[in-house]
This record gives structure tokens, C-alpha cells and sequence, in this order.
RNA sequence: GGGCCCGUAGCGCAGCCUGGAUAGCGCGGCAGCCUUCUAAGCUGUAGGUCACGGGUUCAAAUCCCGUCGGGCCCGCCA
């Protein structure tokens, strides 16, 4: 609607000034203050040829601008244009949210991308910098479904590293018995068995045997690893599915190793996208030679296989990537693995059942910023492999590190004690409970609880840009007030309940009368399909967070000044068209966002 | 040696891609608003050399070059 309004202004501006349509509509904003719904600033573009200054330009073509059925009026300020919609457009544009509903800024069905996130070691649990990954890659999940890709959301398990074969060793020969959470007490398992390889040369030896051992598979230590990764998995995936986080599919490191592993090496070699040196320090290797930004590195070549004909950790990954594009015959097969809250199965390589999983036209992995420079280098052997396309849609959402306020989260000097995804939920969840309201029952507290500090940190970890180092403090993660995830529940619980007192239908009346601030609340529900897919292609959501925002506050203001239940009979039913297209779009971004919704608060 | 990211009010952030109207928001401060659809809210107010220096432009927080401060990366580790 709004674009359709747009579109069609910019056609009339490019009519009475020679610019063309597209340079006409790029010459629209969206202004800020009451500068109207549509400011026009072409008479910048116009005036270097025109040779006049850009407000006589403005004040001359505004009065050819007139007579589109959407706009009131068109006033000259200065050197801008800006138009000012009647209240035929607002009531239109209500309509088509009201009618459109749940799809209301669904995009146009586009290819099937693969979201890889957080591919946490399977052997701790989830702390604070893992969450941001996974509540990044889950919202950007979201919102590219929304712009209609068709997504599929996996999980990297690298059940094959040290990591895990020191925790092994600790499960096998420490002596404690499991207790608790799985993934907390093997974490702990971990810290003791890493503290202790810093001085025990024996141990360290047992280990290197035990992660040889798992690499040739089909043995005891790497069918007891394969089991550990897993039940550490599921116990992750409850901290997952506890901040409303899902998968499609989990791919183990083991499987690649057996399934695509040699086709993928087969055909990197049989390319001349790497190439076998035979002298030198790098003689026996393969590597790839680096161009573009790489050239002037003091060594721009990057061994993707050893001498001894192993896979570097990279020369592994461009496999696993070749894969998600679709350019190897093999095939994984799944079992499923666990059932999620949203009522899907999530599956797991090391099955026997097919399933599509994969051939993707566009990949977006979300790993941490340290890994750009490895990240870069597949994408260039993409290229090398004259896959150019696919080089293109290859997309590393780079984010920053969370750490605390004086040191890093290390896995292995257990530094994230105390500051698990686990802990920091239920500290969140406590919080909230206490500020419920006495009237509500108590056994109401625990689910509005729940979805609040749930809200509260998914908010909170979502809302900044991923380029920013995030440096974790209680009260800014679990704020409750103001800019926080609250904020945003308690405006659409507050607007589901006006909805539900009301007896009557909401129906939008051709005779209203705007106010601003309904004005600017129905302007403001206009932008969410322009930025459902700025958000998307950008792979932003905090976009998304930072619209909820705004939505919300106008709400606000429109709640506090426009009363709709004890408004006349004139008003009520057209008001209540506000408020439930206002529900409708803060429901919608809510849902990109991962954000429970609370039944009351 | 090379590359990437960050620097906006006391604190935490948005805006930068695509340059334009008074640089927005939250927390904290100060002053108000609950017999009125839920005060996890609303209103008002104070608080800014947009790190610094150049350049491009009619116009720079935004684009370009350089400098400084903070973080990260460049391994036959993962």
C-alpha cells in the first residue's frame, strides 16, 4: 500500500520534472519529524542543471504534484516536497493490514538458503557469547523465512575434536558420576581434564590416542565420543529450545568424514583451485594461492591439505560448504534426533533416512568476526573452483564476541561459570516474577515468567548490531524497562486486551478522521514490509528489534491519548481497527524476533 | 608487513550501505501523571567538539585519505 503510494508519486513527480521514475523514487523519505508521510528532495538533484536553487525549484513543482487519490496535500518547505496522505489512504492501508494478517510483510518466495549456527563444541554448555550466536543466527532464520526464502537452519557438531576427547577422558577416568544437566557437568569434566593436560604429559599422550581412535571410527572410544557428543547435544537443546531456538538438522564432523569427505578432497585436487607444492616449507601441501585483498600478506598461501594428506580445519570446512551449495553427489543420512516445542522434528546425520537437506542457493554462516580471514579464503577457493555465483551468495554473518567485563569467556578455564545460557534465564525468569503484579494468581506467575525473561535476553542480545563487542552486565541483559523485551510484550498484551474486552468487530470506517499519533502509528506499520526485506538481505535483524521498538512506543502514545473502548461509536470501531493491526505487525516482528508472548503481564 | 571491526550525551545503543530539514532512543538525573482500555506505562526538562585532522560536495555522523585509541585475524591448531 505504502509502496504502491510511493511507486505511483514518484511516477507523477518524474512527469512534471523530467527525472526519471527510479531517481524520482529514491528522491522519497520517509521524514521525521511532521514534515508530512513522504518528503521529496529531488529539486537537489534538479537544481545544478536547472541552474535555480532548489527551494524556488520545490516552491515552482509542488503545484504540479497535486491529484493523486491518496494525498491531501503537497506543501513546498524549503528545497523539499512533502506530501501529506488524506484519510483515505490511512484507512486503506489499515485495511490491508487487517486483511492480510499473519502475512502481513511476507516477501515473494525466493531459493532455499542454509543458516548455520551456533556449532558449539559438544562438550559444555552454552554460555553468554554462544547464545548471541545462536539468538542471531535463530532471528536471522526467521526473518529470512518471513522475506520468503525457504530455510533450513543446521547445526555444525564437531563430535572429532580435542575438545571432545579431552571430555571422554574425563567421563571415562576422573570418577564423578553424571549429575544434573548433562552439558554442565560434562563442562565441568572438561575444565578439570583441560587444568590438569597443562602438566600431565601422560594424559596429554592418552588423549591425542583417544582423538586418533575417533577419527578411524568403528571402536569403542569413538562410539562411546559419538554417544557423549550426542547426549551433550540434547542437553544443549534445551537451553536451545528454552529461548525458542530450533533447528532443522544437525551434521556431525564423523559423518562428514565418511560420507562427502574423499569426493570433496577428489575434487578440490582434480581442480585447479589448489595446487601441490613441491618445494619449499610448504612441499607435500596443498594450498591454495590467495589473491584480492590477501596478495600482501607476508604468506598468501593456505594449506588446505597436509603433507600427510589430512584436511586442514579449513580445507575441511570448504567441503562441508561445497556440500550446503549442492556440488557433491554424496549424501548424508538422518535419524531423527529431537523433538522441538514448535512441534518439528529436529534430525541428526547417522541414520539411514534421505532427507533434502542441503543444494542450497544461498548459504549464511553465523561465526564469530576471528574467523573472517578463513571464512574469505572459501569463498575465494569458490572461486577458484569457478563457482562464481555461489561465491557471491557465500555469506559469513561476522559477529563480536560477548565478554565479560574484565576477562573473556574461555571454555577451558571454565570462565563461563556462572554465566550460562541456562543461568542466565533463570536469573532472568526470577526477575520478572518479582515484578508481577500481586493481582495476578500466583499459578499464572510462572508462564508469564517465563516468556518475559525469556523476551527480556533475546531482546536484549538481538538488538544490537553483530559488528559490536558486547560486554555482558546483568542489568542491561535482564532490563525490564524501557528499551527492553518487556516493553514490547507489555504493549501487545495490553493492545490483545483491549481486543478482548471489546464485544464488537473492528471495521474501519471511510468517514474517520485521523489523529497524528494514529497517524503516525499506521505510517509506522506501513514500513514493516520494506523492512522485513532491508533486514533480510542484509542479514540484520536487529533491524527488526529496533522497529518493534519504535511500533510499540507509538503505540504507546496512541494508548495514552486515544482512548478506544469508552470512545464514541463513531471512533470505537475504527480505533479498533488500529489496535488490531497494531497487534498484527508487532505480533509478526515479535515472531521474526523468536519473542514469546506472555498472556498477560 | 597486510587485513577486518568498533569509537555518537555520565553509561548502553540506533542512525552510516543509499550524504540533505532541529543527530534519535533507553538507563541514570531533575520535575510531573494511577477513582479514566494494565504505571513493565506516559509527559516535560537538563545533557552531544558524532575520536581527531584533511579532502570531495551547494550540503558530511554518513563518502574518500590519513592519524589516534580499543578489539580481532594472517598456523601442516581447531
Amino acid at each position: 500500500m505504502f509502496l504502491k503510494a510511493k511507486k505511483e508519486i514518484a511516477k507523477i513527480i518524474s512527469r512534471a520534472s523530467g527525472l526519471t521514475e527510479e531517481e524520482a523514487f529514491s528522491s522519497l523519505e520517509m521524514p521525521k519529524g511532521e514534515f508530512g508521510d513522504l518528503a521529496c528532495k529531488a529539486a537537489f538533484l534538479l537544481a545544478p542543471w536547472q541552474k535555480k536553487n532548489p527551494a524556488q525549484i520545490a516552491a515552482e513543482l509542488v503545484p504540479k504534484l497535486k491529484g493523486h487519490k491518496w494525498v491531501e496535500k503537497v506543501e513546498p518547505a524549503g528545497p523539499y516536497m512533502n506530501f501529506f496522505f488524506n484519510d483515505k489512504f490511512y484507512a486503506s492501508a489499515l485495511k490491508e493490514v487487517l486483511k492480510t494478517g499473519k502475512s502481513y510483510g511476507k516477501g515473494k518466495k525466493k531459493g532455499k538458503v542454509m543458516v548455520e549456527f551456533p556449532s558449539v563444541n559438544p562438550n559444555k554448555p552454552w554460555h553468554a557469547g554462544h547464545l548471541r550466536n545462536a539468538i542471531i543466527g535463530d532471528s536471522v532464520a526467521r526473518v529470512l523465512a518471513h522475506a520468503g526464502w525457504e530455510v533450513e537452519s543446521i547445526d555444525y557438531i564437531d563430535d572429532l575434536g580435542l575438545q571432545v576427547a579431552q571430555s571422554l577422558w574425563g567421563y571415562m577416568h576422573l570418577g564423578n558420576k553424571p549429575s544434573g544437566k548433562f552439558d554442565h557437568w560434562l563442562g565441568m569434566q572438561y575444565v578439570e581434564v583441560a587444568k590438569r593436560m597443562e602438566t600431565d604429559q601422560k594424559l596429554q599422550a592418552e588423549t591425542r590416542e583417544m582423538l586418533k581412535k575417533m577419527e578411524e571410527g568403528n571402536n569403542e572410544i569413538s562410539k562411546k565420543a559419538r554417544w557423549i557428543a550426542e547426549e551433550c547435544v540434547k542437553a544443549q537443546y534445551q537451553t536451545d529450545f528454552s529461548y525458542s531456538i530450533f533447528h532443522d538438522g544437525m551434521i556431525f564432523e564423523s559423518d562428514i568424514m565418511h560420507t562427502i569427505f574423499h569426493e570433496g578432497i577428489e575434487m578440490l585436487k582434480s581442480s585447479n583451485a589448489i595446487i601441490l607444492e613441491k618445494e619449499g616449507k610448504n612441499a607435500g601441501c596443498w594450498v591454495v594461492k590467495l589473491g584480492g585483498k590477501f596478495q600482501n600478506m607476508q604468506d598468501p598461501d593456505k594449506i588446505l591439505i597436509r603433507s600427510d594428506g589430512t584436511a586442514t580445519y579449513t580445507g575441511k570446512d570448504v567441503i562441508f560448504q561445497l556440500w550446503k551449495l549442492g556440488k557433491l553427489k554424496g549424501k548424508f543420512k538422518y535419524k531423527p534426533f529431537i523433538m522441538q516445542p514448535n512441534g518439528k522434528e529436529a534430525f541428526a546425520t547417522g541414520g539411514n533416512i534421505p532427507k533434502p537437506f542441503g543444494k542450497a542457493d544461498m548459504v549464511v554462516n553465523v561465526i564469530g568476526s576471528e574467523q573472517i580471514y578463513p571464512q574469505e579464503v572459501i569463498r575465494e577457493v569458490l572461486l577458484h573452483l569457478g563457482f562464481d555465483k555461489e561465491a557471491k551468495s557465500y555469506m559469513h554473518l561476522a559477529y563480536e564476541h560477548v565478554a565479560l567485563p574484565d576477562e573473556k569467556f574461555s571454555g577451558r578455564a571454565g570462565t563461563w561459570k556462572g554465566y550460562t545460557a541456562d543461568e542466565l534465564l533463570a536469573e532472568s525468569v526470577r526477575r520478572a516474577k518479582e515484578k508481577i503484579s500481586k493481582e495476578v494468581p500466583e499459578n499464572e506467575k510462572d508462564g508469564i515468567a517465563r516468556a518475559v525473561g525469556e523476551g527480556a535476553i533475546r531482546y536484549s542480545f538481538v538488538r544490537t548490531t553483530p559488528e559490536k563487542k558486547l560486554i555482558f552486565k546483568w542489568e542491561e541483559a535482564l532490563s525490564l524497562e524501557g528499551n527492553s523485551g518487556p516493553y514490547l510484550q507489555y504493549a501487545y498484551v495490553r493492545a490483545r486486551k483491549i481486543m478482548e474486552k471489546a464485544e464488537d468487530k473492528p471495521s474501519v470506517s471511510a468517514k474517520y478522521s485521523f489523529q497524528p499519533e494514529e497517524r503516525k502509528l499506521i505510517r509506522e506499520l506501513c514500513v514493516f514490509v520494506e523492512l522485513v526485506e532491508r533486514s533480510a538481505s542484509a542479514f540484520r535483524p536487529h533491524m527488526l528489534a529496533d522497529y518493534s521498538y519504535m511500533l510499540a512506543d507509538m503505540f504507546s502514545k496512541f494508548y495514552t491519548l486515544c482512548p478506544v473502548l469508552k470512545a464514541e461509536e463513531g471512533l470505537r470501531k475504527t480505533r479498533l481497527g488500529i489496535v488490531k493491526a497494531f497487534e498484527i505487525v508487532l505480533g509478526n516482528s515479535l515472531c521474526i524476533l523468536g519473542m514469546a508472548i506472555p498472556e498477560k503481564m
